[in-house]
DNA sequence: CGGCTAGATGGGAATGATTGTCAATCTCAG
DNA sequence: CTGAGATTGACAATCATTCCCATCTAGCCG
């Protein structure tokens, strides 16, 4: 990569604002709840703001994103920086962290043996957590 | 469940034009692309048809859907009924159709282990085929 | 501490995929 | 052949996300 620098990153009320709620998020929500959360709480930030804030965050491997089905984009605060997957609950949203190196490893060389490079790939569990099994 | 059935489908002009250009498709489309080769290829169909129609075959499981980063289903017409996962190169879409047995039990057994059941799981493998690359 | 400047903000308009609407049309079982 | 109900199409409506751009401000410098 050349020039993806991050462009000196400034601490704004409205960054600090999307953190905090983020900080205490322990489920992926989606933008636009994240902004309604924030706005709730009494700080007035826009809705671009909030996008271009979580783009940055996203970019700068500091939330982890993960699409819904229907194409919505979903955010949440990552604990690592290191790769990981998501094993996360279809009806309360709550998420494990996961990790599997040997899928990294058979993508990648599945990838290779195809001819493939600059290999990525997406991989996400769902199901139920004990909780919502009631 | 109780009612999820098909309903009787019925074999229209429509139909039949978007399931041959699906035919001929080794890769995966998105629907204003389907629909766009429909159309230029003679066979007067409107919009509103195809997603209804790839809608339609997807729920009956005669294609595959892929979420593209940017949030945009592509549709492909998928070989086996068999649960599968796929290597898409990320510009031409060209496709590769792969089996992943250890990573199907591997995240059933991490699920498990956290207190999940009803699992699944995406996975889906993005580079850069070797035509491409040129 | 005050000035400067490039990065940051806001909010409304613009975009673009997808879905909803509903009268007219067509498929196909009987 | 016919009627009922599935299907279609043109366009409006949604909705998340991005653009635009005048205005603002964090933080470096003197």
């Amino acid at each position: 990569m050349t020039g993806a620098r991050p462009a000196a990153r400034r601490t704004t009320r409205q960054r600090t604002a999307v953190l905090a709620v983020l900080d205490e998020l322990v489920q992926f929500r989606s933008a636009q709840e994240i902004h309604a959360e924030v706005v709730r709480r009494g700080d007035p930030v826009g809705l671009s703001t909030v996008y271009r804030s979580l783009a940055a965050m996203a970019a700068d491997g500091d939330v982890d994103t993960l699409l819904r089905d229907d194409g919505e984009s979903l955010y949440r605060r990552c604990s690592g920086a290191t790769h990981h997957h998501h094993l996360v609950c279809r009806s309360c949203g709550a998420t494990v962290e996961v990790d599997g190196p040997a899928v990294e490893s058979w993508a990648d060389r599945l990838a290779t043996q195809h001819g493939y490079d600059e290999v990525s790939h997406t991989l996400e569990i769902f199901g139920r957590c004990a909780a919502c099994r009631g």
